[in-house]
DNA sequence: AGCCGATTGTTCCTAGTAGGAATGGCCGTG
DNA sequence: CACGGCCATTCCTACTAGGAACAATCGGCT
């Protein structure tokens, strides 16, 4: 069914695609990176540039991509092939569970080594970080809107910002949690 | 400061023997790796068997852990110096963002593709498929209750099960933001 | 006693991934 | 017209995932 096995991010940048089909240019390697950046990455880790060439050179090879032949950088669009493919990797076969690497989670679990004050200095820290990121993001949408983008892309952007409001959500009360011990 | 650089799962890892050091026995790579399976899980992905005793030769090389002669499988114990090393890792140095990779959430970022029904049956399957896990983890904090293990470990279940609730909840934040459109 | 399957304990191998460095073209600005 | 910065791509290397393979041990069953 799913013929030479892709992975997930390979599907991710060909989903990314999917939504640009109305555009006949197409994206470059690098575009798809940095739309990656703001809306696969709070759901599915950024993958680095040279794993978005690898995956596209799978693609290409699997007819699930074209590139207009062009003088300039390659311009990759989805081929039918491709969206058809995309589709039945949607909804059919295993879909997995998440995968996690919480660095700031990884350290709670071992407060019980560290004083309230070391953990809660490291807790302000991460929250700021996460707030930085968060403005970020709040800037990409408001951008998007502005450029009149796919409604999706602003749908995608208030997702990232729920999630990383959860996120903080569940640190906090990791927080009270570690408090509320002796 | 951080001598051989050393991997976030082996600092976990060593985190797991610290957690143990009052058992003079010591655990073997095996009951790290179930250990790991039933606490890190959730808040960082559990290592492959082969890389849990990689990460064990580097710490040993360091002289984080030790292990006692035996003629039986290997032991390891956290040595001084490795207690030490993770206090270190603890609080200095940079924490990092999470890595998330969340296949279910990657499929309704592309919703669009699909019918509400397609995504309303997969989210179904994943929630199952997340009770079920739930339910797995109640099963270990009970029995580790029975057996009267360290009241950490209770708690580490515990937050377990509050990040999986978010966790569903997220889901169903999605889902109905989906149902929301037209 | 002898066999079988499950669990413990460890190593090996291969494909995949991260992610930084290197390269080179193009564009605007002082 | 030099310089820094962005665009675009490739290359390299170390690490990671994770299954297969290999033993040894233990318990129960015939």
């Amino acid at each position: 069914m799913v013929n030479p096995a892709l992975s997930p991010t390979a599907y991710a940048l060909l989903g990314l695609l999917v939504f640009d089909r109305e555009n006949p240019e197409g994206m470059t390697g690098y575009e798809l990176k940095q739309r990656a950046d703001f809306t696969l990455r709070y759901y599915w880790v950024s993958p680095a540039m040279s794993q978005i060439y690898t995956e596209l050179r799978k693609l290409s090879e699997a007819e699930f991509v074209e590139t207009a032949p062009s003088d300039g950088p390659a311009r990759y669009r989805v081929t039918e092939l491709g969206e058809e493919q995309l589709q039945t990797w949607l909804f059919h076969g295993e879909v997995g569970f998440p995968i996690l690497k919480h660095p700031v989670a990884l350290r709670l679990l071992m407060g019980r080594l560290s004083t309230p004050d070391q953990l809660g200095s490291m807790l302000e820290t991460h929250l700021d970080d996460l707030a930085a990121r968060r403005a970020d993001l709040q800037g990409v949408r408001d951008m998007l809107g502005d450029e009149h983008r796919v409604r999706y892309a602003a749908m995608v952007a208030d997702w990232g910002l729920a999630y990383y409001d959860s996120e903080a959500q569940i640190v906090a009360g990791l927080r009270e949690r570690l408090e509320g011990m002796d």
